[in-house]
DNA sequence: GAGTGGTCTAGACCACTGT
DNA sequence: CAGTGGTCTAGACCACTCC
């Protein structure tokens, strides 16, 4: 019975195999864990462990007393890296470039105040940005932060670091918001990017919470071309 | 010392917690496994277990020997969703709806050709399609299928089932590239879609992998407004 | 070489849930 | 109630990498 089967990578990795080649089909029960564990003799902790890498995968369907099934549907997930957008932009060997655009104590218009569940008529620092990729503007950096969360961030100027990395490393969060949409160019966003006025603009919106309290509402607007990528 | 830390979700919690009340900061290197097992009272299998879980969070760095250390530069993870249209429209109590506008072999593009790898000149199968939510277009479905990888698909019709949908249950794929990108509507894309041409369209394009043959490629155009969501 | 995380084992008990 | 996955333990050995 010599198998090279032994790791949980190896037993996902046969499990994998098993699904794709149709072995176990769509909807179809597989094997329980004791089971698998006696065919591949190892234990049923190891079993588990791939089984859990399969299902968090998606390509599974795992409970308790009725078994494990291949998905019907499967959700698959793909993960995507937020980094720090200096980290980011170095990390391909380009000279990264920070400009400060703005920087105000303002009331925030109402939907962002609502996204930030803020107090209404409440006032806090907004920042505008560009980030620069060898000299070319990268994105745009709209934000809004809670001095309420954040003290600290009334005394820092925002001139020779941008608020996206300061925040990264002081103000750490418990929680945060993700969309990402398609939208055009304002007459602004244009001028500033340097792009014609509707030109279509991939943008990230975020907002972080530590525990209840919002910490900052940020758009992100990459000029065109810029491409998100990742693997499932 | 009867703590109420004992699975490893808890201390998952109070690890998250350190970090986030800057007890451990950036750049800090943390007690090692046995360290924690001794001071939360368990086992060191479960300490690692809340620890892998918080490095793929991308929060800390661990590397044998040099110990564990907060991340100075997090970046965080998100996981996206890639759902069936069909249920993920479903899933928000909307109407689905599904029209195949075109169905023909034919020569890709160069661009498509050489992301699927395919051998120059080689005709592949090309379908487009719009799926509807509540009867309004959703999105324009662009999609070319390697029949080489899945002959069965030259015996299906797609009118009533969509190509999306259709592949996920019978051509089971190891790996998938996605880009994440804004464009603006074209023409045709226009028309279909019933927006105006020069919208900003969020696009989704995928292609797919069984072992070093493509499946399929993919770009998925969808209405202003769509927002895809997720969480850090 | 030595210290750290990565993994495996055998066994145990628990939590959930279908019947 | 019984079958399944979920988790914990104590111990062991291995793999990597810093010194």
């Amino acid at each position: 019975m010599s198998d090279g089967i032994g790791s949980w990578q190896d037993i996902q990795k046969e499990v994998l195999r098993r699904i794709q080649t149709r072995m176990w089909r769509p909807g179809d029960l597989i094997p329980n864990e004791a089971e698998l564990a006696r065919e591949f003799g190892c234990a049923r902790a190891t079993v588990n462990r791939a089984l859990q890498a399969v299902a968090d995968a998606g390509l599974i369907d795992r409970r308790r007393k009725a078994g494990t099934r291949v998905s019907r549907h499967p959700v698959r997930k793909a993960t995507l890296d937020i980094p720090v957008i200096r980290i980011e932009i170095e990390g391909r060997c380009l000279k990264y470039g920070y400009r400060l655009a703005g920087r105000e104590v303002a009331k925030p218009p109402s939907d962002i105040a609502a996204a930030m569940n803020l107090k209404q008529g409440a006032s806090i620092l907004h920042l505008r940005a560009l980030h620069l990729a060898d000299n070319i503007p990268h994105v745009l950096e709209n934000r809004w932060i809670n001095c309420d969360t954040v003290p600290e961030v009334e005394k820092i100027d925002f001139q020779d670091i941008s608020a996206n990395e300061w925040l990264v490393t002081h103000a750490p969060f418990t929680r945060g918001d993700i969309t990402l949409s398609a939208s055009e160019a304002g007459l602004k966003d244009a001028e500033m990017l340097k792009i014609d006025k509707g030109s279509a603009l991939f943008v990230v919106t975020r907002t972080t919470w530590l525990a209840e309290r919002s910490i900052t509402w940020v758009s992100l607007a990459y000029a065109p071309g810029y491409r998100m990528k990742t693997t499932i």
